[in-house]
DNA sequence: GCTCTCAAAAAGTCAGACTTATTCATCACA
DNA sequence: TGTGATGAATAAGTCTGACTTTTTGAGAGC
């Protein structure tokens, strides 16, 4: 999934990262560059180099003769894909879970409306292809089956919109879905009213239905969203 | 607006960011280090450090033996604020504004439905207050004012509606609303209809209509995305 | 034509010395 | 007593040069 091993700065990221995100160090505390070196084993241009990046996602801020202080949570770049795994890892998995299913509603209906009126028709035969195998995998337990198509349709809905936007949460989307089903209650069969949902998208996209196209979808993200509320009220 | 002079790593990824997000090296590019340390005379550290970055937000990936490759558009975080800067900044800024416009679109409705559910009572009084300000600038050529007080609205729905991923969008609205009239065409007066619609929609968070509230804000959506057509169709 | 070996290339890592900006405490002066 | 200047301490910032490691590609041998 990441990229892990990339180098010792990599290692050191993968450990302060987390930490970080999950709020193991009050925002304004201060750490230092060459302590951390030291507790990294490493020396201080990697940890440098680790830190300029947690810099660029503002997860810190490094200031002369203070040390490294870390952010307030609110100014963090919770869009980048490495801080979003980071904290779905971590303790606020279900607060980042809401936020990121919440986003989900506003941006795929929207998404679906504009591959409606955009998608080729290469892009409507994968995304029936997708539905198709949803339905087939939706019986008896074959969720990992079902889970790579459910990614795959959401995936073609994000990038078929011709949205450069909407096309880089396809990750995002692929990360909710597939930690829904690995983490969280998914013990029975996909509820069959979204399988139905699924397959009625792909049909309206195929016939440049705009408008069913985004209701459904938006069926397909309230319904997600009640699933949140059950699990986690 | 930036952190510029920020050290000279910040200095390098000022004009190395915008060159790779303009697409002035090809995806598949090869940069070496040594190369741009000499360009740039800084340090191969300050470089590496610099590359650490870009690498980051996948502009760039780095790999041993081969050098820095430049990763294709599609790869690129384009939710980074600092990317989204480079590139309104660049050739492609047409383009982006579009992406960036249709993302409020999706975005900005359901945030202001979650805000007339959440927002505080302060919460009302500033939106009310920025509707106003807008209003009592709309006239006259007070542009400066008129988007003060629009920037701030917009901010106001985007964080009072509790969503982390939301209200990090304010950013990026205050930046294609200013760039909207500083850089494009903006000569005469804010459209009435405008002002009034954002009146509207404080009306309606104070009264906690939510339905109200998301359907007037999609007609701002609207209003900007179909002046966008008329800018550049 | 094939694999295997080896050398070159470029990033990765490290250590140490030096520079610079910032803070804070001290002290002189009003 | 308050205030502003001075200076020393501190931690990040920078540079250099040597060394390591991985990967690739060419050439040798089969």
């Amino acid at each position: 999934m990441s990229t892990p091993g990339r180098g010792l700065h990599g290692h050191v990221l993968d450990t302060l990262g987390p930490e970080i995100t999950a709020g193991e160090y009050p925002p304004g505390s201060v750490l230092r560059t060459d302590e951390l070196a030291q507790r990294f084993d490493v020396s201080r241009s990697v940890m440098r180099e680790a830190v300029r990046v947690l810099e660029s996602m503002h997860l810190v801020e490094s200031r002369r003769r203070v040390g490294v202080t870390v952010r307030p949570k609110a100014e963090w770049n919770v869009y980048d894909p490495q801080v979003i795994r980071w904290r779905l890892a971590g303790a606020d998995r279900p607060h980042q879970l809401r936020s990121l299913t919440v986003l989900r509603s506003a941006i795929e209906p929207v998404a679906a409306r504009l591959t409606a009126q955009h998608a080729t028709a290469e892009q409507c035969a994968e995304l029936t292809e997708c539905a198709l195998g949803m339905v087939a995998h939706s019986r008896g337990h074959q969720l990992e089956g079902y889970l790579l198509h459910d990614v795959a349709f959401h995936r073609v809905i994000l990038t078929a919109s011709g949205n450069e936007m909407f096309a880089r949460l396809g990750d995002v989307v692929a990360e909710v879905l597939t930690g829904r089903t690995q983490h969280d209650v998914m013990f029975e069969d996909p509820d069959p009213a979204a399988v139905t949902l699924h397959v009625r998208v792909a049909e309206a996209v195929r016939a440049r239905d705009a408008d069913r196209a985004e209701e459904l979808t938006r069926e397909i993200t309230v319904g997600a969203l009640q699933e949140l509320d059950i699990l986690v009220p």
